[in-house]
RNA sequence: GGCGCUAUCGUCUAGGGGUUAGGACGUGAGAUUCUCAAUCUCAAAACCCGGGUUCGAUUCCCGGUAGCGCUACCA
């Protein structure tokens, strides 16, 4: 396997030329890390690059590490940290260190690790390699703008680096709030040593003076992951593409830090049908949508491992296991791959049909749906509704369904146009994407919020969203149904049913204009 | 704009200096089936463009173009 060591510091006249390479064989075990930000829905994104890092462990027979990069303060919270953990676990992509496992390079959660990189920072400050910056938000945004305004590449002056000692002292005790920035060589180039892409020049010119250390005292990804995978002892970081031009900034830190780089290999994003980077406002990118639609780990596990990649006897149907089997990095191909949920779906397919026993199938519908927890949430709101228990299918097949396979003729209304209940979904699906905890409280205010934009009585207002979300006027309460759904199904219904009316536009008026 | 990455059917991909450029999803047609699925058969469908290297490039090199990414005290 590959070990990549630093090489060269060869810093000849004033032309700075650092590389990273990936040297031959080594004795060391392969270690990897996926590395998720909890700062919302588990993302397929994740499971995705978690998978391959789970596939180059499992085939040299080292660990796979889960570690949790939670140092932007704002973003981070616990729900989404556990339903990350949730998933992935869900996926199967078992770890073996993380922060509910434990392991000998703990903890695996950054807020909990200021200390050390406290630590870090300051050494490279004592060694000359970073330096305070005293500069205010507010001054950073104006230099970005002029520099915009004249055509200049974005990034921080240097102000800072020109401060004496005796004036940094000054501010520091005056205590002005600072963040520390490592400093770059003006010239030069970086060698990137990428395992698929091989050699990758980037000029130190095009690279910023980065912060290292936030004023809040957290670490930015930068510093952190240096760190963490210097102590966590990883050997391969494999991360999305996104990553390549900061990949400079990393090796220069490990050069400071006197630390062997580890090899490094950017995988090609996941994309939309349009081939943007896969977003959730175009497609769902929660995994926790896929559970609930109804897919299986092993195929959605299995569709992330046909995305770049390619079994060496074009076999599209294998487990996990199967695949750490036969992984070889060598087999991703670079072209960004468009996740294609109608192929996901006829793979589910072959899994339900092939690999299931009747008895299994059975265990998976109740784990599914029709398991306590679910129904506990849905018994509620429908037990005030019925009066026979085999009316609870009609009335729940919506909580139990994917499409609602909806007709444009179903939203019409007496009080809302067509066109003025497309507007009107628009509007909500905006404020549902903007929400950041899914509760039947936030659901409520953005409902309440656009029926009063919209001049119309709630109870007139909600009357399509009835049809969308539930399928018909006949329905469960909807915020509460909301909630239950969860944000990416309400989601895809509002969209898909905006979509359908919008398509389906001559409606009542213009009928024979074309 | 700057820097970087990428480029085979609509989509996921195999392949590779000489091939009828292979498979899969989806699409269309047919078969089978009490319906519908599933299954089977068949069909349409691709090497971005221009130079170079070469006896020969889709494949290697260069340029262009296009797509994407990055350009934060987010990751």
């Amino acid at each position: 396997m590959f070990h990549s060591l630093l090489l060269c510091v060869s810093v000849a006249n004033a032309c700075a030329i650092i590389e990273s390479r990936n040297l031959g064989a080594s004795t060391l075990t392969v270690r990897t890390r996926v590395a998720p930000s909890p700062t919302g829905d588990p993302h397929v994104g994740t499971a995705y690059t978690a998978l391959f890092n789970y596939c180059v462990a499992r085939h040299a027979g080292g660990q796979f590490i889960l570690r949790i990069e939670d140092t932007d303060v704002a973003r981070s919270n616990p729900q989404s940290q556990a339903a990350i953990l949730e998933s992935l676990r869900w996926l199967g992509l078992e770890w073996d260190e993380g922060p509910d496992v434990g392991g000998p390079h703990g903890p695996y959660q950054q807020s909990l690790r200021s200390e050390t990189y406290r630590t870090y920072a300051a050494q490279l400050l004592e060694q000359g390699h970073a330096f305070r910056c005293f500069c205010t938000p507010e001054r950073l945004e104006q230099l970005r703008s002029a520099q915009q305004r004249a055509g200049v590449r974005p990034g921080y002056d240097g102000r800072c680096l020109e401060l004496s000692p005796a004036e940094a002292e000054t501010l520091r005790a005056n205590s002005t709030p600072f963040v520390v920035r490592m400093r770059v060589p003006r010239e030069g180039i970086c060698v990137v040593n990428d395992l698929l892409r091989g050699r990758i020049e980037i000029g130190w010119e095009t690279v910023d003076m980065q912060v290292l250390l936030k004023q809040d005292g957290m670490p930015t990804y930068h510093l952190a992951n240096v760190v963490d995978d210097r102590l966590m002892e990883i050997t391969h970081v494999i991360r999305g593409e996104e990553w390549i031009s900061s990949a400079p900034k990393h090796i220069l830190l490990y050069n400071y830090f006197g630390w062997p780089v580890p090899a490094l290999c950017h995988l090609p994003l996941l994309r939309n049908p349009d081939k943007s980077k896969l977003s959730k406002r175009r497609n769902p990118t929660s995994i926790l949508y896929y559970r609930r639609m109804g897919y299986l780990p092993e195929a959605l596990v299995n569709y992330l491992g046909l995305m770049a990649w390619s079994m060496p006897d074009g076999e599209e149907k294998f487990t996990l296991a199967q695949m750490a089997g036969k992984f070889d990095l060598k087999r991703i191909s670079l072209g960004g791959p468009v996740f294609d949920i109608k192929k996901l779906t006829w793979l589910n397919g072959r899994w339900l049909r092939e690999n299931l026993s009747d008895e299994e199938f059975a265990e998976r519908v109740q784990e599914w749906a029709l398991n306590r927890d679910y129904l506990m949430r849905i018994v509620p709101l429908v037990k005030s509704r019925v009066s026979l228990l085999s009316e609870l299918g009609p009335l729940t097949a919506f909580f139990l369904s994917g499409d609602l396979n909806l007709n444009p003729k179903d939203f019409d209304d007496k009080k809302m146009s067509r066109d003025v209940i497309c507007k009107a979904f628009a509007q909500v699906l905006a404020g549902l994407d903007e929400l950041v905890t899914w509760n039947k409280e936030a659901i409520t205010a953005v409902l309440k919020q656009s029926a009063d934009a919209f001049q119309f009585k709630l109870r007139d207002f909600l009357r399509p969203f009835y049809v969308a979300v539930a399928g018909s006027t006949t329905s469960t309460p909807l915020f509460d149904s909301m909630e239950i759904l969860g944000r990416d199904l309400c989601r895809v219904r509002l969209r898909r049913a905006l979509e359908l009316l919008q398509t389906a536009r001559p409606a009542t008026t213009d009928a024979e204009v074309d």
